[in-house]
DNA sequence: CATCAGTAAAAAAACGATATTTAATTTGAC
DNA sequence: GTCAAATTAAATATCGTTTTTTTACTGATG
């Protein structure tokens, strides 16, 4: 069945939830991970037959998908996926560097208990799949993402400055999106999981510097990583 | 006439601007001059009958407003003009030193003659309207809002990362939008003559430390005139 | 053989009517 | 008189058609 049924609201969780909503998430999932190839054409009719709702709604939700550049338009041609490159993902690990320093920074001032207690609770659940891990299944790769979010958002919480979590989020995101393109293989990348260790006991110990420059380096770890994934793919068109 | 007709399409440069971009165009600039209130409603049926378009056409202009977070929306109740707090001025304050930091930064790093050429250009035209300032008519701080702009991007214009650019361009207009809401008699604002000279000289100097320095304090010296204003207001409801 | 105009097909943008939801008001019971 | 349920009104969200624009195709012309 092509069209799945959006009103059979029998779901426990997705009350209210407007249509323009439900296909934005749906449309942006295909996005982020891969499954819509970057650039490819967005043609409203054809979502509007896949998702069995109105022109309109597919254009608003196309439209919602602006805010976090995952979609591209102009003038009168229509939606596209955001494109992908090197030196895009290097100006995004750039930025992120900045903001994320920033915020743990911040966080690391102003975190109260309940924030030192968040991060103690991510950083033990992302430890725990990160040393037990089975490795291959798509679903404990998934979860290690998963809980990985989890802590770096942790990390961040007692940040109070929204616009900066706002934009840092949206780089996560496509930060995220370039991994799964790019690398074919899921699986826990490089040693990621004393990168974490050291950050966590930076934080901990309220080490802003060391906190400061763990961070950084940790982001731009990812870079040389993409550059040989991305650029052969770059290259065979 | 409450309808301007926009098929009226005689003038010179605005070929094949789409409707939507039109209404877009429109309800932002009410929104970043105040006109239109922070947190009023923004009935869709309204805008329809008062740019004659149709309704869908007003959903997707407003869609594209939550870009660059001037408008709100939420579940079934519509559309709101982005509300306006102390708290998120100081954010977008701390986010701006830190953003446009780094932008100058990198363009004294990177920045070729032509650069420097537009730096000049554009801190000459800033000057002159700063020094033979008649202050008072609307028309001139019109005039020197567009100038001190330039300005600013002009010193940023060596940055290659469109991201960074991006999330600053957005802040900056929040941050122009606070002076017009809250300042009533507009003027040019205290002495910024001579912190414009002096962030010209330390770029020019390629004095990075000092540029960053006097950016920040730039930006940092607006917070207190809006608290001064906005509290004033906010406290009168 | 390339270029260009003209035509046909496809897609995007725009519209306005309909269905749903939320907010406001009235009514009725306690 | 107060609160709650029911009714009405208003506004949002959704839909599918119509109009406009772009793109692809065809054939004539230099």
């Amino acid at each position: 069945m092509l069209a799945p049924d959006r009103n059979n609201d029998s779901r426990e969780g997705a009350a209210g939830k407007t249509a323009i909503e439900e296909v934005h998430a749906e449309i942006r999932k295909g996005i982020l991970t891969g499954l819509l190839e970057p650039e490819s054409r967005l043609r409203v009719e054809a979502l509007r037959k896949e998702y069995g709702v109105g022109s309109s709604t597919v254009r608003e939700a196309l439209s919602r998908l602006l805010i976090e550049n995952l979609v591209t338009t102009e003038g009168q041609r229509g939606f596209h996926v955001a494109p992908v490159s090197l030196a895009d993902f290097r100006q995004i690990a750039e930025l992120r560097m900045l903001l994320e320093a920033q915020a743990v920074t911040d966080s690391i001032r102003d975190g109260d208990d309940d924030w030192e207690a968040r991060v103690v609770g991510a950083h033990h659940r992302l430890a725990k799949i990160e040393t037990e891990m089975p490795g291959k299944e798509r679903s404990s790769v998934d979860e290690w993402e998963r809980r990985n979010r989890d802590f770096h958002d942790a990390l961040v919480s007692a940040c109070g400055n929204r616009w900066l979590l706002n934009f840092r989020d949206i780089l996560y995101n496509h930060s995220v999106r370039y991994l799964r393109i790019s690398v074919t293989e899921r699986t826990i990348p490089r040693d990621v999981r004393s990168e974490h260790q050291a950050i966590f006991n930076a934080v901990i110990d309220r080490d802003v510097e060391l906190a400061e420059k763990l961070t950084r380096d940790h982001i731009w770890r990812t870079v040389p990583e993409i550059e040989a994934r991305l650029a052969p793919i770059a290259a065979a068109e």
